[in-house]
DNA sequence: GTGAAAGCGCTAACAG
DNA sequence: CTGTTAGCGCTTTCAC
C-alpha cells in the first residue's frame, strides 16, 4: 500500500518520513503539513484529510526532537532519586510517572544510591538534556550547590521525601515528626518504657559512604518527634542505634539493640529495611514481635500486613505525595507560581505487633 | 566572578549561553570551541584552556537535544513496563538504569498496566521522542503489531521477562518452566499430592482487564513447568486458580484454593502478590505455614527469608536480567548485531515453607 | 486558506 | 591548528 519511497524516488536509505515528505506526498507545504497534523491554524477540510492520509501511507511520526529543539520545551521531566528499587521510591516514581504522563510529560529515571557525585552528575545530565524541570530525592541536607543553578539554566524543581536546610524550593514531605510522635505516644500508652530508636542512614545501594551527615532530614524529622514524644511524657531518653539501609546492616544493628540488658521493649523503625532487620533479629533470638518485642516501623507494605503477627506501621500517602509533586512542579513549569513546602499527613496503623506491657504478666501461651 | 551577558552586552533575558557565546567570549570559532569542549579533534593548549574558561564562567551546558537532532541519536532508551512499583520490575528497572548510564543512555520509563492501549501509545510516544532503543515488557503474547514498527521506524527492542509468540525479536527471560519444576518437584519428593497452582494474570493496577488472555508466557510457562513435573512423576493433575496480581484478589483466590476438600496441601504461587495472598488466606483460616499447608513462591524479597517461617521462592537473577537486557540493547544499537533469546536460570531456595508429609503424622505443637 | 522563509543550537565536512 | 558553512526537522510569523 504505502510505497516507501519518501520524496527521492530512490528510496533505499529508508530514513523515516519528515514533514516535508507528507507535505509533498500531499501536496501542500510544510506549513499546512504542520497545521492539519497539529490542528492549530486554519486548514481546509479537504487538505487536512490529504494530509493526514500522506502521513499514514508515509508512516510518518513526529520528530519530536526537531520540535523540542524549535520549541524550547521537551516535555519531559527528570526524576533523581536514591534507589528505584527501593518500594518507597518505586511506588512514589510510579505516582511520578502516571501523573506527568497525564500531563503529556515523560519521565527520566536516574539513581544515585543517595551518593551526592552521582546526584551531582545526574543534575547536571538532565539539565544538559533540558528537561522541562526536576524532582529529587535530596541526597544531603547540607550540599546543595548543584540545585541552585544560576539562573539563566535554572529549572523549575520540586524535592522529593527530603528538605534542604536553607534553600527556597518547592518540596512535597509527609509529616514524619507526627508520624513518629503518634507511635512513641502508643508504645507509652501500652506501658513500654525501654524504647528504642533504629534509624536508616543513607539508603546505599553498594558500600559507598559518600554520604556528608549520612541521615536526611525525613530520618532526624522521625527522630526528633519520636524524642519530643518522649520528653513531653516524660518518659526516659530512647536507645539509638544507626545503621544502612540493608537487611544484614539493619539486622546487625538491631541485634545489638536486642542484646542489651535491660532489653528495649519496643522498637520504633525509621523505615522497612529497619524493620526487616528487626525481624531477621528475632527471629535469630527466638524472640515474638508482639509479646517480647514491640515494633512499629515507617511505611506500610503489602507484607506488612500478612505475615504473623500483622506489623504496626506509620502509614505515609506515598502515592499522593508523588502525584503532589508533579502537580507543583507542572505548576511552576507553566509559571503558574511556585508551591513552598507541602507536607502530607501520616497515620498510624496499629495492628498486631505492639504488645501491651500492663496485660503482659499473664501472657504466657496458653496450653 | 562570571557576567551574565551572553553576547550581547544587554544580558537582560538571560537565556542560557550557547557554544557561539562560548565562541566569541574564547575569540574562537564555534567549530574549535566544540572541539575544544567535545576533546576531539586538533586543538592548541592555549586555545583549549580559553575555551574552558569561557565555558565556565558563562556556565555553559552543552544543549543536548540540539546534539541529538544533529547527531540522530539520542542517548535515551525506553522502556515500557507493566507497573514500575512492582517489586521485580523495579529492580529490574534499578540494573536496566545503571547499566545503561554506564553505557551513557539515560532511560525514559513509561508504565502500561498491562494494558495494550497504553503500551501501543507508549511505544509510539517513544519513537517520537527517538529513543535509541526500547526494551518492554509485551503485555500481550499475540498483539504485537505495535513493536514491528515499519523499517524505516524501527528501532532496536529487547522484550523483558515475556517473549511473544512468532516474533523474532531479542528478549530476555528466566527459565521459569525449570524453576516451576523445581518446585513441584520438592513437593513431591516431600510427599506432597494435592498441589495447587496459583497464577496471576494481568498486573493490572487498576482494575482493567483489556488483556486480552490475561496470561503472559511467564505464568505460562509456569504452569507449563508445573504440569510437567508432576506428569514426569505420575502425580495427580494440580488444583488451578487464577487471580489478578493484587493482594485483595489473590487472597480471594488464596482461599477458594484452601477451602476445598481435600484441602491441598501445597500451593505453587507464581509471583510475589500471590504468595502474599496465600498467607493472608492461611491468616483468617488459621492454618501455618510450613505445616498444614506448604508454600513456594517465585521471586525472592527480602521479607521472604525473614518471616517466620521463612518462605522457599524460586529466585531468578532479576539484576541480571535487567543487565542483560541492556546489553543486548546497546549491542543492537551500535549494530554489532541482535541476540536471540536470552535465557537466564532460576534458583529454587528451600527455607521452611514446605513441610515434610511423611514425618507430618508426629507433628502436633509440642507442649 | 496556504506558502516562503527564518531560525532553534549543534556538529562535521571542507577549506585554509 | 582553526574558521566557514551547511544542514538536522520542525514551527511560526509574515505575506499573499
Amino acid at each position: 500500500m504505502a510505497d516507501k519511497a519518501n520524496g527521492n524516488g530512490k528510496g533505499n536509505v529508508e530514513r523515516p518520513a519528515r514533514l516535508i515528505d507528507v507535505a509533498r506526498r500531499a501536496k501542500v507545504s510544510r506549513a499546512t503539513a504542520a497545521r492539519a497534523l497539529g490542528g492549530y491554524g486554519f486548514v481546509g477540510e479537504q487538505t487536512r484529510k490529504r494530509v493526514a492520509a500522506a502521513a499514514r501511507e508515509l508512516n510518518y511520526s513526529t520528530n519530536v526532537v526537531a520540535r523540542s529543539m524549535r520549541a524550547g520545551t521537551t516535555q519531559t521531566i527528570g526524576v533523581v532519586v536514591a534507589d528505584i528499587s527501593n518500594s518507597f521510591f518505586s511506588y512514589a516514581t510510579r505516582a511520578i510517572i502516571d501523573t506527568a504522563a497525564q500531563a503529556g510529560y515523560q519521565t527520566l529515571v536516574l539513581n544515585t544510591d543517595d551518593d551526592l557525585a552521582k546526584e551531582i552528575d545526574a543534575v547536571r545530565l538532565l539539565i544538559e538534556k533540558r528537561v522541562d524541570g526536576l524532582i529529587v530525592v535530596p541526597s544531603s541536607a547540607t550540599s546543595f550547590d548543584h540545585l541552585v543553578l544560576n539562573d539563566d539554566l535554572a529549572k523549575p524543581l520540586v524535592l522529593l521525601d527530603r528538605s534542604v536546610i536553607g534553600l527556597g524550593v518547592a518540596s512535597a514531605c509527609t509529616d514524619d515528626r507526627g508520624g513518629a510522635k503518634a507511635a512513641i505516644e502508643l508504645f507509652l500508652e501500652r506501658g513500654h518504657v525501654r524504647i528504642a530508636l533504629l534509624l536508616a542512614t543513607a539508603a546505599a545501594h553498594g558500600a559507598e559512604t559518600s554520604q556528608p551527615e549520612g541521615v536526611v532530614s525525613t530520618v532526624r524529622e522521625r527522630a526528633a518527634g519520636a524524642l519530643e514524644a518522649l520528653a513531653a511524657n516524660g518518659a526516659p531518653e530512647p536507645i539509638i542505634r544507626y545503621s544502612r539501609s540493608d537487611l544484614e546492616a539493619s539486622r546487625d544493628a538491631a541485634l545489638e539493640l536486642l542484646r542489651q540488658r535491660p532489653r528495649p521493649t519496643a522498637i520504633l523503625a525509621t523505615n522497612e529495611e529497619m524493620a526487616l532487620g528487626v525481624l531477621a533479629a528475632c527471629g535469630e533470638l527466638g524472640l515474638t514481635i508482639g509479646k517480647e518485642v514491640s515494633l512499629i516501623s515507617f511505611d506500610d507494605s503489602p507484607w506488612a500486613k500478612v505475615i504473623a503477627p500483622a506489623m504496626s506501621v506509620i502509614k505515609r500517602p506515598v502515592y499522593e505525595l508523588g502525584s503532589a509533586a508533579v502537580t507543583a512542579l507542572i505548576r511552576q513549569i507553566k509559571g503558574h507560581g511556585k508551591s513552598g513546602r507541602i507536607e502530607l499527613p501520616t497515620q498510624l496503623i496499629d495492628r498486631m505487633s505492639v504488645a501491651d506491657v500492663h496485660k503482659q504478666q499473664v501472657k504466657r501461651p496458653a496450653i
